[in-house]
DNA sequence: CGTGCGCTTGAGATACTTCAATGCTAGTGG
DNA sequence: CCACTAGCATTGAAGTATCTCAAGCGCACG
């Protein structure tokens, strides 16, 4: 069973879910068995090939979703922040061709796969929720395979720390231009598809030129403008990379509390 | 109005279809306003930042899907071919972050959003489909990812030359080791991210070792084998590359003809 | 018979990698 | 409290995969 608190954390983190009343919510908390579970760092949430019957909602904490190739090379495939939920393909294979770990000390609402599905057939909003989930993970996916395939070492470097500070400021836990950042430059390597020592040289670069100090577990935007600039990116660009898709209600005319 | 065949069509490309029984289906074939499109090559099928209001599913044909960065760029994102969804996430966004174009004639069967989103609403199945399209889209955009970030030339052309033979053979388009194939080298260039001149030489080197033939709009393997182990791929990788998503039965229990 | 698009090829440039070594810091065991 | 180790960041030098620029060629099409 899961308290109170939780159910309001994951409103506030998920707004989509302020779309279920209430009553809605609390029961299907209870029917898919929600609880809280705790990870500590370099943990499995997934582990690849091996069967999961849960669907997760972070809380609090980073996870960071990756595929290792025969030969050792390795692509993350994201990151996962508060409000994210950690796998959606879930619900349509139980074998994933992935893991997840977690990167710092993490806390997840786990929830029964089995009745997420029954939700999905029963209850209009959550139905909703989960196609809309999977669209919104579709978007960051195709963005990130532009990114793999089109640009240098810097505009990905950029656009990699731009995303997340984004990501993070919109649950509210990036203020000012400094956030704490637990990735190493390894996972930063793995995530852009270049080589740690690449990363590093690049780091280098951003930091003598005063635009971004990433250092210690925390990232520090120096010169937003220029960062920016080196990143393609509109500023206006990532204020249109909402934590859930937009856009869902213009189409169907369905009322918020529906 | 479609016509019968039409709807058999969409059944045989898209087994999935048929977990609806055939009264179900013409409803909602009539209530979606369902409707053949055809379009010649070169065609937009959706264009960037326009609005979109419909859904098609490919019936015959090829298209593909990307995206052009600023400086003109481009990153193809996916190829269609029949039995594919054009778009999922037009569900969620009007306004979409990519063109689609008909890279030779098509013809589609067209469907509007609204009814569909009513149908997700109101027939279980129809929220399956979706739902499932939704998440083999996602798994396919993240192999891709993989194949982008930490993958070299020769595997990266393999690997899309494999995937697609699977893909057309998988509806019955390719049933030896040669079947059409319209791609220019500038496609499979802006598909894996590399230059035409690359895609070029790579391409010389693998017909002069009798591997791979990419010719006329034809492609030809002249040595599967070989080929697989260039793409790093275990023969039966492919067989588990369905037109659609397994395994949802296995976990929710809902039988096909629920 | 030109014109354009796609394929081919060469020569030189470069972004990124590989290999290898060094130092820093935190944790661990004695 | 010190020695030892492991993980991470850093840096240099050399190598290579891929790109850029540029030119020529063949074929289809008007």
């Amino acid at each position: 069973m899961v308290d109170d608190t939780s159910l309001n954390r994951l409103v506030e983190l998920f707004p989509r879910f302020a779309s279920m009343s209430r009553h809605e919510l609390v029961k299907f908390a209870e029917k898919s068995n929600a609880r809280i579970v705790e990870d500590a760092p370099r943990e499995f949430i997934i582990r690849k090939g091996v069967a999961t019957h849960e669907i997760s909602c972070l809380l609090s904490g980073w996870a960071y979703r990756y595929t290792v190739l025969p030969d050792g090379r390795r692509q993350i495939l994201a990151f996962k922040t508060p409000g994210d939920f950690v796998t959606v393909h879930c619900l349509c294979q139980t074998e994933l061709p992935f893991s997840v770990q977690a990167l710092t000390p993490t806390k997840r609402l786990v929830m029964d796969i089995k009745s997420i599905i029954d939700g999905v057939r029963t209850i209009p909003s959550v139905s909703h929720i989960f196609y809309a989930i999977g669209c919104h993970d579709l978007a960051v996916a195709e963005d990130a395979l532009v990114g793999l395939g089109r640009r240098d070492a810097t505009e990905k470097i950029s656009r990699l720390v731009l995303k997340l500070y984004y990501k993070q400021r919109n649950v509210g836990l990036a203020d000012d231009l400094a956030f704490e950042f637990p990735l190493r430059q390894n996972h930063i390597a793995d995530a852009t598809g270049l080589t740690t020592v690449h990363v590093n040289r690049i780091l280098r670069q951003l930091r003598s030129a005063q635009i971004l100090n990433v250092e210690k577990g925390m990232v520090e935007i120096r010169n937003l403008d220029e960062l920016l600039s080196l990143a393609d990116m509109a500023p206006d660009e990532l204020d249109s990379y909402p934590v859930l898709p937009r856009g869902w209600e213009d189409i169907n005319g369905i009322e918020a509390t529906a």
